[in-house]
DNA sequence: CGCTTTTTGAAATTTTACTACGTTCTTGCC
DNA sequence: GGCAAGAACGTAGTAAAATTTCAAAAAGCG
C-alpha cells in the first residue's frame, strides 16, 4: 500500500500530494487517526482525503485506514540478497528461495485490495475460460488452464499470438479471456485484450498496473512484485502469479459450490486409482 | 488479537460472548463489516458489541476492526488455514497463499541437506538436458526446460510417457534426465529412469523419498512438502518445485561462470528490444 | 421472595465520513 | 493575451456510524 502510494504520488495534483506525503511520513499516525485529524494534519480539506483514497481505488478513507494498518503490521524487510558469483550451489540457492518467499508474502499483503470477488464472480458464470500468455507466461497460462478444467468449465490456452488474435475475434459473450503478462506491454495482448472485449467477453489481466494490457482488460489483478532486477528471468512473479492462479481456483471452486467441489474431488480420486500426479 | 478473544471468551456474559464467537467464527467479515453489520449478526445490540471491544482493553468498535484486520494480514494468524465452505474469496485465496508460503519455507529449511552441488556438478557437464513429468508435473517440466535452455544448453521436454520411453530407449552418456513427479510411483517414470541410467545417462529425480522413482534415479531431491490432504489438487508441491528448480537454475548458471551470466543477459535483452515476458 | 447488581437493548447524542455545490485556479485554444 | 472549459479544492450540509444514556430485564444473593 505504502509503494502504491509512493507510486502514484507524482501524478497527483497538489493538494492530494500533500495528503500522500504525510501519510508516507507518518503511516503509523495516518492508520490511527481519523478523518479530521489527517486533514488537519496534511493542511488540506476533508474531501480531498477522501478523493486521495478513492484515486488509490479504494471505497473511501475507511478503507485507506484498513489498508494502512495492514501494509503496517506486516514485517517490511524489502532488502533481498543478492546472488553473488561466489556463492556455493547451496547459499544461492537459499536467496533464490528467499526471494520467491518475500514474493509471495508481498502477494499475500495486497490480497485484500485485490478485486477478487469480481473475479470470481466473472469467473462463475462463464461460459468458458480461455488462458493466454506469451513466452514463459504461456506456462502460466496452460498450467491454469490444466487446472480450471478440473472444475468443470471448458477452458482453453492459447501461447502464441496468431492463435490468441483468432480466438480473440469470435470471442463471444460468456467467455472470459485470462491475459497474463509481467509486463503487459506486447501489443498482441492488449489487441487481443480489447478485440475479445468488443466481442462481448470479459477481459481479466494478471499483469502490472498502468500497462496497456490493464487498461485494455475489464478487470486485472496487479502482481506488480519487486523483481529482482539481475539478470535471471523474472522468476518470483510467475511464482506469484501462478501461486494467484491457485488461489483464485480455490475461491472459485468455493463459489460454484458442492458440484465443483465434487467434481475435484473425482478428478483427484481418478488420478488416485492408478497413481497421482 | 484472535487468541486474545478466544482467551477471554469463557469469562465473558453471554451476549458479548456471542460476539466474540461470531467474530472468531468470521473474522474477515468482522474486519471489513460495520458496527450495525456486527451486530445484526452476532444478534446482539449495537452497544454489547461496543462493551465487548472495551472489555478486550480497546478504546472501541473502530479499534476492534483494526486490530483484527492487522491480525488477519500476519500469516499464520489462521492455526488452521484449511479452506472452509463458507470463506469469502479473499479468506480462501489468503489460506491458499499461506500454505504455499509455508511449503517454500519448509523447502528452504531442508535446502542445506540436499544434493545441489552434485545436481549442479551433473547438469554442469551435460550434452543435454531432458526435463519430463506427466499431467501436472508436465508443466512443471516444460517450464524448467525453458528456463535453462537459456543457458545455452540443449534441453528439450516430454510430457507423455511414450515420448519419454522412446527418449530413454536412446539416451546416451552426457544426457541428464531430469524427471518430476509428485508421489513419484507412475510407473513409467521409473521405467524411463532405469532405462536412461542403462544407456549411461544421469538421471535427476525431483519427487518423494522412498518412492519407485527415487531408488531408480541416480540422485534425487526430494520435494516431500507437507501438501495439505483437502480435496485440491497439489499445488503447493508444484510451486516447492518450480522454486527448486529456479533455484537449480541460478545456481548451475553461477557454476557455468561469466558465459552462462551473459547468455541470460543477452537472452533478456533480447525481450526487452520489443518488449518483455 | 425481595433487594441489589449486572447485563442488555432502545433511543438519543455525538462523532465521523461522505456528498453537493460554488469558487478559484489551471490549461488549452482561438 | 484573453476567453472558455475543465480540474482542483474547500465550505457547508447530509447521511451514516459509533458511542453514551438510561431504563428494563435478568441474574445473583441473602
Amino acid at each position: 500500500m505504502l509503494l502504491r502510494i509512493e507510486e502514484v504520488l507524482p501524478s497527483l495534483p497538489r493538494a492530494e500530494r500533500r495528503v500522500g506525503k504525510w501519510i508516507l511520513a507518518h503511516p503509523r499516525r495516518a492508520a490511527d487517526s481519523n478523518l479530521r485529524e489527517v486533514a488537519r494534519a496534511a493542511r488540506v480539506s476533508e474531501p480531498t482525503v477522501v478523493r486521495f483514497s478513492r484515486r488509490l481505488g479504494l471505497a473511501g478513507f475507511r478503507e485507506l485506514t484498513l489498508r494502512l494498518t495492514e501494509a503496517l503490521s506486516r514485517p517490511g524487510s524489502y532488502l533481498h540478497s543478492r546472488v553473488a558469483p561466489d556463492d556455493s550451489a547451496t547459499d544461492a540457492a537459499t536467496k533464490v528461495l528467499d526471494a520467491s518467499i518475500q514474493s509471495l508474502h508481498e502477494l499475500r499483503g495486497e490480497l485484500s485490495a485485490l478485486p477478487l470477488a469480481a473475479a470470481v464472480n466473472a469467473l462463475e458464470g462463464a461460459r468458458q475460460i480461455v488462458f493466454a500468455g506469451l513466452g514463459a507466461s504461456g506456462h502460466v497460462a496452460r498450467d491454469a488452464c490444466h487446472k480450471f478444467f478440473r472444475l468443470g468449465i471448458p477452458c482453453s490456452a492459447y501461447t502464441d499470438a496468431p492463435s490468441l488474435l483468432q480466438y480473440a475475434a469470435v470471442a463471444a459473450p460468456g467467455d472470459v479471456l485470462l491475459l497474463t503478462s509481467h509486463t503487459g506491454r506486447w501489443r498482441e495482448l492488449a489487441q487481443a485484450a480489447a478485440l475479445a472485449h468488443q466481442g462481448g467477453a470479459t477481459v481479466l489481466a494478471l499483469t502490472r498496473a498502468r500497462s496497456p494490457l490493464a487498461d485494455a482488460a475489464d478487470l486485472f489483478l496487479p502482481c506488480h512484485i519487486s523483481e529482482d532486477t539481475s539478470v535471471f528471468t523474472p522468476m518470483s512473479s510467475r511464482l506469484a502469479q501462478l501461486a494467484l492462479l491457485d488461489a483464485l481456483q480455490v475461491a472459485l471452486a468455493l463459489a460454484l459450490g458442492p458440484t465443483a467441489v465434487s467434481r475435484l474431488r473425482r478428478a483427484k480420486a481418478a488420478l488416485a486409482a492408478t497413481d497421482d500426479d
